[in-house]
DNA sequence: AAAAGTGCCAACCGCCGAGTT
DNA sequence: CAACTCGGCGGTTGGCACTTT
């Protein structure tokens, strides 16, 4: 099954907007809102695709983009929630008001990511072997270079969460320490949309024999088990995915902004799995 | 001064999921 | 239920600016 391209590709123009598009672009959705993207560009009088205005739009001519370089703390942000989140930049961007997706998708792949490797003390080029195919399981000097290239970025990455928590620790109010424990903290972890996330690809990874999805299936077993002693209620583990039924939860802003606040000892259920072979991170299938 | 190399970022491309017909 | 539209997303790239040789 085809699908027709969003727009005639003949006279939709392409490259760099104009001061004056930009202008047609600003004065329109002042005027009407965005609504369809698909017609904003004839009815705006711009020979544009309405991918391309919604795009110019969302990442340059909104009025609330934040300019400039980002600051240590969004900095500190970005890398806690790359952490969490993988490459969803859009869900990472949702957590930093004025910035968008391609904003920090471009700051991630420019300054930090080459900033952690560089840091981690071995470049993922570094160590690059024969190539096996992607199941081939019989050890670890055998795996495939693929998989073992994101090993080696998984644990620059959690090495880096890990040196930037223990920065910030003495500076941030420690939520838990204060009101809520540990397993509390998993708890509202797993009932989150990136508990939600981690749950459905849990699920999905189950079917399979790899290495990665048996270490996911533990990890969500292991949740579920806290979850069942700390709730019984809930027990049953389809109720994770409704959140009407859970008021004492926040939707994914409350419960990343608990996550931003966990301290490093308090991650360290990320980082037991991290040290596992072929681990990938609960929440990290577009590594696949 | 010029060529080559590198970094950066705006914009494009193609895929996906949700919604509609 | 299939076919299709649309908005949204992440990966990638083109081209400009700057630095190095």
């Amino acid at each position: 099954m085809g699908r027709s391209p969003c727009c005639d590709k003949d006279g939709v123009k392409k490259g760099a907007w104009t001061p004056e598009e930009d202008e047609l672009l600003v004065q329109y959705i002042k005027k009407h809102g965005c609504g369809s993207w698909r017609t904003l560009p004839k009815n705006a009088g711009l020979l544009r695709c309405g991918k391309s205005c919604r795009l110019r739009w969302i990442n340059y001519l909104r009025p609330d983009i934040k300019r400039g370089p980002f600051t240590s703390e969004e900095e500190g942000k970005i890398i806690q929630l790359h952490g969490m989140l993988g490459n969803r930049w859009a869900a990472i961007a949702s957590h930093l008001p004025g910035r968008t997706d391609n904003e920090i998708k471009n700051y991630w792949n420019t300054h930090l990511k080459k900033r952690f490797l560089h840091s981690s003390g071995h470049s993922l080029e570094a160590q690059e072997p024969s190539f096996k195919g992607p199941h081939h399981r019989s050890d670890m000097k055998s795996e495939s270079s693929s998989v073992r290239h994101v090993i080696q970025w998984e644990k620059a990455r959690v090495e880096a969460e890990k040196r930037l928590s223990m920065e910030l620790e003495s500076s941030c109010v420690n939520h838990f320490s204060k009101s809520s424990t540990h397993s509390d903290c998993f708890l509202r972890l797993w009932h989150s949309e990136v508990g939600q996330s981690f749950r459905m690809i849990t699920e999905k990874k189950a079917e399979s024999e790899s290495p990665t999805s048996q270490v996911s299936s533990v990890f969500a077993n292991m949740a579920q088990e806290q979850l069942s002693s700390l709730n019984p209620k809930l027990e049953d583990g389809t109720a994770g995915s409704d959140s009407g039924s859970h008021d004492f939860l926040d939707a994914s802003d409350s419960a990343l902004k608990l996550l931003l606040d966990i301290p490093g000892d308090n991650v360290g259920f990320f980082e037991g799995l991290e040290q596992t072979e072929n681990f990938q991170g609960p929440l990290h299938d577009r590594y696949d």
